[in-house]
DNA sequence: CTGAAAGCGCTAACAA
DNA sequence: TTGTTAGCGCTTTCAG
């Protein structure tokens, strides 16, 4: 059976399909009898709006879009389609979710439910990478883009259409919102406490430069360093810690015996891939060696030593991207904003200290 | 600027507005050289195909939803758009994310992001119960719920609609996919684990009856009881555990000291709950008493004791949903499907054994 | 308060 | 290989 449709409900109520309409967008232009024809009609034929024709007609389609690139993806996904069956001892790994990515996709969620309003999620695939944003953002009336890969004038375009977030991106010259987080405080506060409470002098920062966030992290710690009087290093570990062979330039340093004070990550999953190359080679956490980290993912939480970290608030960089695109109301942004979210210092055992922690609930 | 549309590609490249279509949607049938005009215009113009006048066009939208319940929204939302400085010590509450719904929907977008395809995200409201589930049945060509509350008549509509996934809904005659969890199996293995390891022979049952689910569970729990020869509770303890104040009962049967050898609970969150109340009234788990749960959510292994749990492959239940959605292509099922995904025991301490446990890595 | 009618931007026969 | 054209289902002036 075909799907009822504005005719069909109309002809049944013996109205128009103008009344039709107006019965459900605007119910206070419309007799209360009439308008209760029309709904129990509705109910009769299972009538359920098209948001296609809908969206076709008014100009916009009331949802916002995320999307995501494809690094979560690819490694927890497995085998497709097949499930594997665990092994008992097998817990799900904790470094594979939840990461920040899911966090700012959650505040992202909940401030778009908090409005009533849906939400598009889509991610680039290894196949068409970043292909498919053009295809979402013409669904959407806003969308928000995690670290983009693709080409920038697909970006250009699509900034001219729809407004536009980038997330965790310190900024550009796009018509875009850039929102990032503090990396300044944080990376500030992080310093200061391994100087000042730890006594580091020798602070090295570990993190694949290939990220402009990351880098800039790193030119933050130097810059502070400095600004101590204290000196900086030279160059970053330049490793993502994300393969098990990635730690041969770490052996080395400790090998030759030239481990610093402390070891600044760039992210929390750089510290926990540090934390196990340390481990393997024997160096204690945090006698020999102070490790910190940045974002406060989860698994740095449970982690041992429990991750210092600098947490960042995910959540609700997800909550004001999806705020700002709403207010926009498809409405690209004229020229460049920029905003940040907050980050503070997180302090845990892997930096030396030992936070009391008073159970009062099992968890 | 109006945004560009296929009319105006179709000028800027010289051809017609089908030829346009064509180049996009069938390509082998447009020469090469045209099509690349035609990308080219496009570009120019920054053109993004609108979604919502294809789907009109094709009857079919591409996307596949997934619409959940509040519970998860209202709590960790707080105050909504504020942002609250959280203290220090105050980390986030890993009782209220990630859930076992977290998993699911993570489970669905793998599923569909695998396929290229996007998904709509949307949830029940305090406000509009269930209200705005037809909207976003409007929108996809197939729709995956959580456990509904709102009006069957509602339900029954879209079903003759679109087609329509039951999330761990065991049964019913809906034209639907009651998609749920091997509940069977999972409560089988946790009683006779219970009874033939830890010879427990006085097993109670801990959860809100109110949910079907947790209906089903009891039952099974009682029936295997009665196959081994044992005695099965008359009832269930009717309790959620998710307010401080429903201990009462729980409290009375300690005063009175007529404790159970096992408290099988629901699920985990009232597992912990238990734990917690349990912690308060000075008795010792598994010593005094061994507590279970259902679920296998992240809080229960970082509980004191871990808890043992029936673990439920949630993500596989998304990823299941997903995929049957995308083979029915928008078609309704014509009636009742039952489908199930597996589950098992996963043995931590709180039941009493004690898995050893050999850290190689920091986590 | 209700109806007639003109699009919204795209797809897919069908023709050429 | 490309163009013409008739919808897809809904919203929204504008008349009545």
């Amino acid at each position: 059976m075909r799907r009822a449709t504005v005719y069909d409900v109309a002809e049944e109520a013996g109205v128009s399909i103008a009344t039709v309409s107006f019965a459900y967008r605007h119910p206070g232009r419309v007799k209360d009898t009439t308008r209760a024809k029309v709904l129990s009609a509705a109910r009769k034929l299972n009538y359920v709006p098209s948001a296609s024709a809908r969206g076709l007609a008014r100009g916009r389609t009331g949802v916002l879009g995320l999307y995501s690139f494809d690094l979560l993806l690819e490694h927890p996904l497995g085998q497709p389609q097949e499930f594997r069956e665990e092994d008992e001892e097998d817990e799900p790994d904790l470094r594979a979710y939840p990461l920040y990515v899911d966090e700012v996709q959650r505040g992202f969620e909940l401030a778009c439910w908090h409005r009533g309003q849906a939400v598009l999620l889509s991610s680039a695939t290894a196949s068409a990478k970043g292909e498919t944003v053009t295809d979402i953002a013409g669904r959407v009336d806003g969308l928000a883009l995690f670290s983009w890969s693709g080409k920038l004038s697909t970006l250009e375009s699509l900034a001219k259409t729809i407004p536009i977030v980038m997330l965790s991106q310190s900024g550009g010259d796009l018509p875009v919102l850039y929102l990032s987080v503090d990396n300044q405080t944080g990376m500030t506060e992080m310093v200061d406490h391994l100087v000042e409470v730890h006594g580091v002098r020798n602070m090295a920062f570990v993190g694949s430069q290939e990220y402009p966030e990351v880098r800039e992290r790193f030119e933050i710690m130097c810059s502070r360093l400095s600004q101590r009087g204290l000196i900086a290093p030279e160059s970053a570990i330049d490793e993502g810690f994300d393969s098990p062979q990635s730690f041969a330039s770490l052996q080395k340093t400790v090998a030759e015996g030239r481990l610093p004070d402390a070891l600044v990550c760039a992210n929390d999953q750089t510290a926990l891939g540090v934390l196990d190359a340390l481990r393997e080679l024997d160096v204690k956490v945090p006698d020999d060696v102070v490790v910190v980290g940045v974002d406060g993912i989860l698994a740095g939480r449970f982690a041992s030593p429990p991750l210092t970290t600098i947490q960042l608030h995910m959540e609700q960089l997800g909550r004001v991207a999806a705020d700002q695109l709403a207010q926009r109301d498809g409405r690209p942004w004229s020229e460049p904003k920029t905003m940040t979210v907050s980050a503070r210092l997180r302090v845990r055992q892997s930096c030396g200290c030992n936070p009391t922690k008073q159970r009062t609930r099992s968890l």
